[in-house]
DNA sequence: GACTGTGAATTGATTCACAGCA
DNA sequence: TGCTGTGAATCAATTCACAGTC
């Protein structure tokens, strides 16, 4: 089944939303309301998830728990992926120690820094080794993932080389793969925030819609 | 002039990369350079640029700086804006001594947390309040744009009380502007991680295209 | 020769409109 | 009645192709 990017993209916005929902103990809920959360349309909303699969929806809306999981075995989100983390300043480290991510299907089993000072100063339970290690350790434990927090080019390096899958790249660097076999995601911060401004700014003109989800 | 949100984001990419490049030194480069950098076509690249304006590629490509203060301009980039971040764990922290972010365009003005503990252990030259005062310092200080780290729903609201313009939102949650005049971006960091991971396994199956930026 | 700039063609995604269902 | 599910139509974005430029 074939799934454009913008889609799998709201897919996945909407998985957010379904665990908040169940969490919250709705149970179901309709394609506008959610079209409204995530800003899009619900006719939009109900053709991707009519690629998925039949859902049966109601009066009500779609019943939320049934739509979570048809998400997520569709979007193969519902499997434990094995993620390390490159650069341990605040950012990295408390990404380590969060609980939230293992929950959510990624386990943080490895992770890297350049100064072998804070590596042996930090206090996890998760491995930690420095930079050069990293490709020898993204094999022998079979990462598939790799958030870096710093360092991006000489750490997207030792990552491809260790044949790592993805890396979501939270610095400003813009990375690219270079004709290797590795999806990458640029997330830079300053990035992001030009982004809003920019859409912020440029929807000013227009008195139609002074606001929404981007 | 109008464009359309890929470009505008596509855009912001580019202007990432500009001045990385300018700071390594390069001055100037092709469309099909840039495009393989950032994941998108030449020509889809090189038609972003034409809305902006005259800027006279050569052979060489396009001239990094000229490029660079045109995109700056076209997208209203060229400003200081006034920031704030709500929750100053780990992350919220380092935003508000990151020497970073002024220089690209935000300053940030004022820090929030729920904890008056914390706001009083915390070393900083920025001006911290509790949360009860977001909506009134927004107002007094005219920050456009606020970082939310932590306690999302509950800061946004205040947010929107103090005429906020924009919301970069790094929790989790699910923001919608429910009507307001206010500009969300949700940039949860597991639902990054899912996209990405969605991604990477959607296009395992075809041979053609092992890995790219997305 | 190598690249930009841009109409034309194409592809792709969203919106519309309505039939089907609880 | 209020919602889903989906072909058909519209709208938007990307890619193609090539003329123009340094």
């Amino acid at each position: 089944m074939k799934l454009s990017r913008p889609s799998v993209r709201r897919l996945c916005m909407i998985l957010g939303l379904l665990e908040e929902l169940e969490m919250a103990g709705v149970s179901s809920i309709s394609s506008a309301e959610m079209g409204a959360r995530i800003g899009a349309g619900a006719d939009t909303l109900r053709k991707d998830f009519s690629r998925l699969g039949e859902i049966g929806g109601s009066p009500l809306g779609y019943p939320v728990e049934k739509l979570r999981l048809l998400i997520e075995d569709s979007l193969l989100l519902n499997r434990q992926r094995r993620a390390c983390v490159v650069g341990l300043g605040d950012t990295g480290f408390s990404l380590l120690s969060a609980g939230e991510i293992p929950a959510m299907g990624y386990t943080v089993v490895a992770g890297f820094d350049s100064s072998i000072n804070r590596l042996e100063l930090l206090q996890t339970e998760i491995p930690l080794h420095p930079l050069h290690e990293i490709a020898r350790v993204v094999r022998a434990d079979k990462i598939q993932i790799a958030i870096v927090t710093n360092r991006a080019r000489e750490a997207a390096n030792r990552l491809i080389e260790g044949g790592i899958q993805g890396i979501l790249n939270l610095t400003s660097a813009i990375l690219s793969n270079e004709g290797n076999p590795v999806w990458i995601r640029n997330l830079g911060l300053i990035e992001e925030l030009r982004f809003l401004t920019a859409v912020m700014d440029g929807s000013k003109p227009d008195g139609d819609e002074p606001g929404g989800v981007c």
